[in-house]
DNA sequence: AAACAGAGCAACCGCATGATG
DNA sequence: GCATCATGCGGTTGCTCTGTT
């Protein structure tokens, strides 16, 4: 990047302040706002005196001064959500900050960078592969469902409508996102290999997603406006949408048994590591023996 | 207590897109 | 159709804070 922060250039005749923020500069940029309204944000740097672009004003507005920012840990909803959105749409951050209200797309942004990423390098697995997508889906997000419940939406976002603004995601969009989950099965072998490049089982791949009703997806395109069927092939993000069956090796199998069939290295890394972050321990084992009867 | 490392996050940049003349 | 400007988006940087040694 040229130019290091908080450092100052020249804009025509006019020494531009960059870096931090001040209080008397935020104070500033707030009072304007109140008087003049939000946009026009190169006329609002040159008239409110702030020596800053208009970039750099809206930025700070919808970033940090607006009012209606939610500020702290993201709950258990949005965490899921986040992570169920990003699986759909990649780093589409704007997009899916219309469906987190008082969130921004930086500070999604930043969440997933640092939490989920995290997360993917203690595992020893990228945290854009399918290996780990199932492994959060699997065992991160029934512990988050445990603690979610979803009050009814004020208002339906539709994907079209960005300056839309609801208190909560749509139930049925939230239910509908969080339904491959309880499907998760295990089974007497692990489809991965080592090293985080995964072979899946493409006879079972969907079989437990297959058993919804499409219409139920179909319903939850109409409310939402974003399309969640599980039904589409194609891209890999499409995909992500596509992993019902979730695959790790059981439990009570022994560890022989594991090196045997070569596939030990990504479970055990994920029950090694993940105790001290995003999922304990204790609470993972006792959702994998629910999960397995 | 000091030094160091890593995480968190605010702010910057380049680029894409839309609006306007 | 083209040029210019404004706005928005996603990637990246680097400062600050916090935890560890």
């Amino acid at each position: 990047m040229s130019g290091k922060r908080g450092s100052s250039k020249k804009h025509g005749d006019m020494e531009l302040r960059r870096g931090p923020w001040t209080l008397a500069e935020d104070t500033l940029l707030v009072h304007y706002i109140a008087f003049h309204g939000e946009g026009r944000w190169n006329l609002l740097a040159r008239c409110s005196g702030l020596k800053r672009t208009g970039k750099s004003c809206r930025l700070r507005w919808l970033n940090y001064l607006k009012p209606d920012i939610k500020r702290g840990n993201f709950s258990p909803e949005e965490q899921h959500l986040i992570f169920e959105l990003q699986s759909k749409w990649g780093n589409r951050w704007s997009r899916i900050a219309q469906y987190l209200p008082g969130r921004t797309d930086n500070e999604i942004k930043n969440y997933w960078r640092t939490q989920m990423q995290k997360q993917a390098r203690q595992l020893k697995i990228d945290a854009n592969s399918t290996v780990f997508r199932d492994a959060v889906r699997c065992c991160w997000t029934p512990r988050l469902l445990e603690q979610t419940s979803f009050p009814q939406p004020t208002q339906t976002p539709h994907a079209d409508t960005a300056a839309t603004a609801i208190d909560h995601p749509p139930r049925d969009l939230v239910q509908e996102l969080f339904r491959p989950s309880t499907h998760c099965r295990f089974e007497s072998r692990s489809s991965y290999e080592l090293s985080g490049a995964e072979v899946r089982n493409p006879s079972t791949s969907s079989a437990q997603v297959s058993d919804l009703p499409e219409s139920s997806w179909k319903r939850v395109d109409e409310l939402s406006g974003i399309e969640f069927s599980p039904f589409h092939s194609g891209s890999s993000v499409d995909n992500a949408h596509n992993l019902g069956d979730c695959r790790l090796p059981p439990m009570t199998a022994s560890a022989d048994s594991y090196a045997a069939s070569g596939c030990t290295t990504t479970y055990n890394n994920c029950m090694n590591s993940v105790g001290d972050s995003l999922w304990s321990m204790d609470e993972l084992y006792g959702t994998l023996k629910t999960w397995m009867g």
